[in-house]
DNA sequence: ATGGTGACCTGACCGC
DNA sequence: TGCGGTCAGGTCACCA
């Protein structure tokens, strides 16, 4: 589920559930996420939230006594509860809080990972080499441009690698690639400056768009974070192989590339 | 450094 | 109904 749109909708949920808020209970249901779950996370308890961010697909929670750094993989999500509703198999790990919430992560695949730092140094590390985020002015037509010649991937490829721009994943790369009307294996050095300009702009044009639709997240009506991703209502290409292109008509087609499926329709796009 | 491949894990879905 | 194959929103380790 969780491209940038999604993750930054959660952030805003959890910062407005469990700001101030302090952690009463920690319960963990699993020993291994994508990586161990370490003592530290099992003992969160009474650290106060001081602030919650977002950078490119991970969420940073700060603490009064360290720094909690989420990513929810494939397959994670974040559920807030106001009583304990019964488990389902994937919940893996739940903090309770003074104000009575809970969030609840559940995660089907385990690719997320939890990790707890005292300092922030290792966190701005990790940070610190992945690429611009796409809604910035640090990312631009002419960064975006000056990479895209160096390169010799595919344009699709080079867009999802989090250490170009971070924040963008297959979603995201298949339906901006068709509003610029560039086709997806296109070599990236093809590309003219005109191209990664509009590019640029239909980048930030469908994040943007998907934020104010809440992501494509599916949620459960029982849950307090109620938001519900109404974007994916408005996917015109990825997972459409089988339908018609919006525009013209023609079927939509998809192809296999370096284990991901690129969707695309070969009259619309060039 | 860059690029290609498979691994991690579980479930849904499709065709036979 | 059962079985095998394929697909899935992400990253990482390893190899040439």
């Amino acid at each position: 589920m969780p491209e940038l749109p999604e993750i930054e909708v959660i952030k805003q949920e959890l910062k407005y559930f469990f700001l101030n808020q302090t952690i009463t209970k920690t319960k963990i249901y699993t020993k291994k996420l994508k990586y161990k779950i370490t003592k530290e996370i099992k003992n969160l308890n009474n650290q106060k939230i001081k602030n919650i961010k977002r950078y490119s697909k991970y969420i940073i929670i700060t603490t009064n006594k360290g720094f909690l750094l989420i990513h929810l993989g494939m397959s994670g999500n974040i559920f807030i509860l106001n009583k304990n509703l019964t488990l389902s198999k994937h919940d893996h790990i739940e903090l309770h809080f003074n104000n009575k919430k809970i969030i609840r992560y559940n995660d089907t695949r385990k690719f997320g990972f939890w990790l707890w730092y005292k300092n922030k140094k290792k966190i701005n590390n990790i940070l610190s080499k992945l690429g611009p985020e796409p809604l910035t002015k640090e990312f631009n037509y002419k960064y975006l441009f000056k990479i895209t010649q160096k390169r010799k991937i595919c344009i699709h490829q080079l867009i999802m690698n989090k250490n170009i721009i971070s924040g963008i994943g297959n979603i995201y790369a298949n339906e901006s690639l068709f509003l610029s009307k560039i086709i997806p294996y296109r070599k990236s050095n093809s590309l003219t400056k005109k191209e990664i300009k509009i590019l640029t702009k239909k980048i930030k044009f469908i994040l943007n768009k998907s934020i104010k639709l809440k992501g494509t997240i599916k949620r459960n009506k029982k849950l307090l974070n109620k938001n519900k991703g109404l974007f994916k209502k408005k996917l015109k290409i990825y997972r459409k192989n089988k339908k018609k292109c919006p525009k013209c008509y023609k079927k939509i087609k998809v192809v296999k590339n370096y284990g991901r499926s690129l969707y695309f329709c070969d009259s619309c796009q060039k």
